[in-house]
DNA sequence: ACTTACGGTAAGATATCACTTACCATCTGC
DNA sequence: GCAGATGGTAAGTGATATCTTACCGTAAGT
């Protein structure tokens, strides 16, 4: 999982998939109701959902025909583990050359 | 900056470009450098780094007729702010509903 | 059983992306 | 000034992504 970082970051690239998500985070929806407050069809949201499921960011429960919608922690505790890998290097990268820097001076 | 995510999450959807940027996190390297680890051309490698720079995710050195590129803490700030606003929300909800199942049962 | 609402999937068109080779500009050292 | 090294950009190509319409399956209500 820590190698297929890519699903995350594709999924939440597209503009549109990233208004999904950022709606489901507000509130969980169904597809029908996604898809009215956006300029694509219904289908073209099913897709989106499908992707940004397969990247575990969002997850479903049935109710009758419909299917509610919901973000998924999951996903986002992957990607935030993975910037957090580099943020965590790059700052201690920075604090060791600031350090070095004054030393010198 | 926040309603412009798309740069940095497109940036590191791409499996080559992604490699790219974590080389650089382990250290600075040089546009050549980069390409000898890797199975594209150095022009590929240059494309990459606009995309990445464009992102705020590296940032580069001059040395001479060299670049030295590194990276940037604030594309990854950026980022790791973006999801952790879901981060947040997301665990406040869960949080609440788990208080109100307990409540319920 | 029939109708309606809901939503996933298929097929196809258009746009975008990642890569290549070719070319050009810049800086260094002789 | 020349030669070599470094790297950004242009043009073209093949692959992929996103969207559409059409179609099908499933659940609920009459």
């Amino acid at each position: 999982m820590a190698t297929h970082q890519s699903a995350g970051f594709a999924a939440l690239a597209d503009p549109t998939r990233r208004a999904v998500f950022e709606r489901l985070a507000r509130r969980p929806l169904s597809v029908q109701q996604i898809a009215d407050g956006l300029p694509v069809s219904r289908p073209a949201v099913s897709q989106h959902l499908k992707v940004l499921a397969a990247a575990g960011l969002v997850a479903h429960d049935r109710d009758g025909t419909r299917r509610v919608y919901r973000v998924d922690m999951r996903g986002i505790a992957a990607m935030r583990g993975y910037l957090d890998r580099f943020w965590d290097h790059a700052l201690a990268a920075f604090k060791a050359a600031a350090e070095k820097e004054e030393t010198d001076a």
